[in-house]
DNA sequence: CAATCTTTGTGATTTAATTAACATATATTC
DNA sequence: GAATATATGTTAATTAAATCACAAAGATTG
C-alpha cells in the first residue's frame, strides 16, 4: 500500500487493539493505566506501546501513566472513529448479512445505508433495518447518498465487476471479502479480508508444530 | 505468537498469496513463471519472492524460472494443504453459516464436520450438508470425532466459554472470529480474525488521506 | 555447439521495527 | 515538604525484514 504519513502500518494496525483493550478497561471501571499494565493485557512490550503512542503525541503523564478515558478518546480520534462514513454492503449472502447484523460497525460510525443484491427475492427486504436494494441501482445510489465505503461480500466472480462500477463513483475505500485482488484506481483504499489466507496460516503452523514434535522424539 | 521454526511469520503469511496467484496462473494455462513475472502479479519484489521461496528450498531453475504446477504443489505441501483437518464451526449465525457454505475450505482439507449452536430451532438442520448440533454436545463431539480445529463464530459473550470447553479436549487450533482475545493453553494455535480492526484501519487511512489533502490546499 | 541471454540462489547491504536504557517529570509516602 | 518511587517520552542499540547485487547454472538462439 502506498503510504503518505510517517507512521508505519505496523503501528496503525495496533491502534484498534489498543482501542479495544482500553474499552475493556473502561467497562471494568479502571481509570488509569501504565504502559507496563497495558503490556500485560495486550502482549505488546511496554516500550513498544509508549513508542506507538508517541507517534501521535504524549498522552501520558510521567509518574502517573495514562488516563484510560482520555487515551481511548484520543485513539478513537486518531482512528477517525468520531466521523461518520456512509457505507453500503454489496452481496446479501450470509457474509453480507453477518456484517449488516453486526451493529457494532454502525455504532462506530460506519453507517450501513443499504445492502445490494441480484436476488429479486431479497430486494425490498430489510436486514437489521437496512434495506436490500437491487444491485442495478448501485452506481446511482452511491452517487445520491454520498457513499464513501463499500463492502464487497459477493462471490469472487462478481467482485471485480462491482469494484468497476464503484470505481466510476467517488467512493474512497473498499472493504473486500471476496477472495481476489481488485484492480482499482490508485486513490481508492482497499482493505482485503482474505479468510482463506488466515486459515492456511493455521494449517502451516499445525504442520510445523507436528514436525517439531516428531523431531523431538 | 511463539515461534519455533526459523521462518518468520512475515514470510508465512505471504505463502497463501503465492499459492492463490499460482492457482490463477494454472487456470490460465501458464506453465512457467519467473520471479519477475510473479512480482508483477503479486506486487512483492522479485527479490523478496526468491528469498521467501528459498526459505523452503530451491524450487526454481536458473535461466528458466519456476514450474507453476510444481511450485503450487510445493507451497501447498508447505502450507499443509495435503492433509485433512477435522474441523467444527461453533455458532450457526450468519457468519458461521457463511463459512459452512464456503465449500472452498472443505476442498482445501478443512473438513467441516458439524456446526454447533444453542438455538434448538437450528439443531437438526443441515447447512451445506453439515449437521447443526446442540452446543451441549460439543466436548463429546470433539473427542469422538478427533476434531483438530474449531472455528468460533459465537457472539463475544460466549467465545471464552466455548474456548474453555474446547481447551479441555485435544484440539490444536482455534480460528476465532469473536471480537475478543481468548485465553487458552499455550500449545493451542489461535488465529484471530478481528473484523473491526480491519475496518478501523480503513477509517484511519481515510482520515489521514483527508488531512494530507487539506495540507496540499 | 558456441555464444548469448535469462534467471535463480544467496551473501551483503540497507531499511524498518522493536527493544533497551535513561533522564526527567510527576505522584506518593512518611 | 523532603525523600522516594513511579512511569513517561525519547534517544540509542539491537534485531528483523526487505532490497540489492552478482556469480553460477542452465536455457535459448543462430
Amino acid at each position: 500500500m502506498e503510504r503518505f504519513s510517517s507512521v508505519s502500518m505496523a503501528v496503525v494496525r495496533r491502534l484498534p487493539k489498543y482501542h479495544r483493550y482500553l474499552e475493556e478497561l473502561i467497562k471494568n471501571d479502571i481509570r488509569r493505566v501504565s504502559s507496563q499494565e497495558l503490556s500485560k493485557i495486550t502482549g505488546f512490550t511496554a516500550s513498544q506501546i509508549r513508542q506507538d503512542l508517541n507517534c501521535f503525541g504524549g498522552f501520558g503523564q510521567q509518574g502517573y501513566g495514562y488516563n484510560v478515558d482520555e487515551l481511548h478518546d484520543e485513539i478513537g480520534k486518531i482512528l477517525g472513529l468520531n466521523k461518520l462514513y456512509n457505507t453500503v454492503i454489496i452481496g446479501a449472502g450470509n457474509l453480507g448479512q453477518a456484517i449488516a447484523n453486526y451493529s457494532f460497525f454502525d455504532k462506530s460510525g460506519f453507517k450501513m445505508t443499504a445492502i445490494f443484491d441480484v436476488n429479486p427475492k431479497l430486494v425490498g427486504m430489510k436486514i437489521n433495518d437496512i434495506p436490500v436494494v437491487d444491485v442495478d441501482e448501485l452506481e446511482q445510489f452511491i452517487n445520491e447518498h454520498n457513499i464513501e465505503i463499500i463492502v464487497i461480500c459477493t462471490p469472487k466472480s462478481q467482485a471485480q465487476k462491482v469494484a468497476d462500477i464503484a470505481t466510476r463513483t467517488n467512493i474512497k475505500a473498499i472493504w473486500n471479502f471476496a477472495p481476489t485482488d481488485l484492480k482499482v484506481r490508485e486513490d481508492i483504499i482497499v482493505e482485503n479480508v482474505h479468510l482463506s489466507e488466515s486459515l492456511f496460516t493455521i494449517s502451516y503452523l499445525l504442520k510445523e508444530k507436528e514436525e517439531q514434535y516428531r523431531k523431538k522424539k
